[in-house]
DNA sequence: CGATGGTTTGAGATATATCAAACCTCGTGG
DNA sequence: CCACGAGGTTTGATATATCTCAAACCATCG
């Protein structure tokens, strides 16, 4: 018996393609790895040697300038694909944010194991796609929103993000609460901003009674529609 | 005989991945079509009807917010991809900067052959791992670079972009001067700034000898290693 | 408790946006 | 051929959102 019987991602990650056979293939050429809050998987700039499954915990994934500005560029979930297949290099680091465990590949095994078997290219492919079409939605935050409309966008999404699929009762609502995976500092990384406005727009959404913070790292939503409004 | 033979992007597109008989296969199901410059192709938030290889011409990507702002996603060239197969709808605009040529195909025609092509699916899933790496990498301007070196930085990629393979002499070598397809506005849309900041960034890069602007659309690299050190 | 690291709050500086006017460039029609 | 007009562009003056620097604050952990 593999590892992949247990796996609580099974039927949510690319490994959805495969059938018993060729997960047990699969299995072969993977391992489970166990990753702390703030390890890193993979360096920027980095050969990249390894890919990844994520099965449980949230990784950031991030480059910076050479004088130290960072910027997170994207941000994986349970059940998501890490790692740059039939690529050279990785352009951009891949850190925990929360204790974290990976079913990582050698990215040459991968690579060969993924040719053999169109379904999980296809598989990978849909995930890209779909990864890409996030990554621009992103930019015109980026590029476009002022700081009050950032954050309401990024809590918005996280609370999508969030949830844990079949998990509860309901049907997959996005969450009223939850607990932020990211420091302020890192929440400031991923809207392109400094801490201080990160931290002055929470306390104006608060004080708007549109959230409320229990604590630091948790987030209630009190008027979803307040917020979908400051979303812009 | 089918189009696909003379095509000049023939062994540039996802279509090098196909041997002559499913080149012809293919052929049956898409058909070239010519934009005028300012023509669009598709609609942000249109059923995704449309996908289409870029014979010749530049292309922008584009999504806004309700109050019209305006961010350009991604900038396309001959031999790209465009669109959004195995998907709903497209989350941006696609809309011809100069003349172009494109060879389209309906959406579900594409798909259907797709799948059953693997070389084909191989080739797109390496293309839409690259254009991912090129947005992201483009995150970190976004959120995290000034003015200056925001247009340094697209000055540069433009002198790469814009490079006709195999046609001049040099193997490939950035551009020193090179017709920007982009008028002021649309590079600020690029960059996420406003048409004076861009103008008055260009008008500085010349000042400082960087560059030059033989005319609007017309910019040469007269120091290229200055311009890299202003890019950041 | 007192130290430590992250966070909030404040005051001021600054890059970029905004508003407005002058300026080209180019095509059109007199 | 020149005057005119229209769009895009540059330049200028000012406003403002966000950054920067600095201090106070707060939770957590030894």
């Amino acid at each position: 018996m593999s590892a992949c019987d247990t796996c609580i991602v099974r039927n949510r990650s690319i490994c959805a393609a495969l059938d018993g056979e060729e997960i047990k293939a699969l299995s072969m050429i993977g391992r489970r790895r166990d990753l702390a809050a703030g390890e890193s998987l993979m360096w920027e700039g980095e050969d990249s040697v390894l890919v990844a499954n994520v099965i449980d915990g949230v990784l950031k994934l991030s480059t910076g300038t050479e004088d130290g500005r960072e910027q997170i560029v994207g941000v994986v979930y349970p059940s998501d694909f890490i790692g740059r297949p039939f690529g050279s290099t990785s352009g951009h680091g891949v850190t925990a944010l929360t204790d974290a465990r990976v079913c990582v590949f050698a990215r040459r095994d991968f690579d060969a194991f993924a040719r053999e078997h169109p379904a999980l290219e296809h598989k990978l492919l849909e995930r890209t796609l779909a990864e890409l079409d996030r990554t621009r939605s992103w930019m015109l935050l980026l590029g476009r929103k002022s700081a009050g409309e950032k954050l309401a966008t990024f809590l918005l999404e996280m609370s999508e993000r969030l949830v844990q699929p079949g998990c509860h009762d309901s049907p997959d609502l996005p969450l009223r609460q939850f607990a932020l995976p990211f420091s302020r500092q890192q929440v400031a990384d991923v809207l392109g901003l400094t801490i201080e406005t990160v931290s002055r727009q929470f306390t104006r959404l608060k004080a708007d009674g549109i959230i409320d913070l229990p604590s630091r790292r948790e987030v209630t939503i009190l008027d979803r529609e307040a917020l979908q409004a400051e979303a812009g």
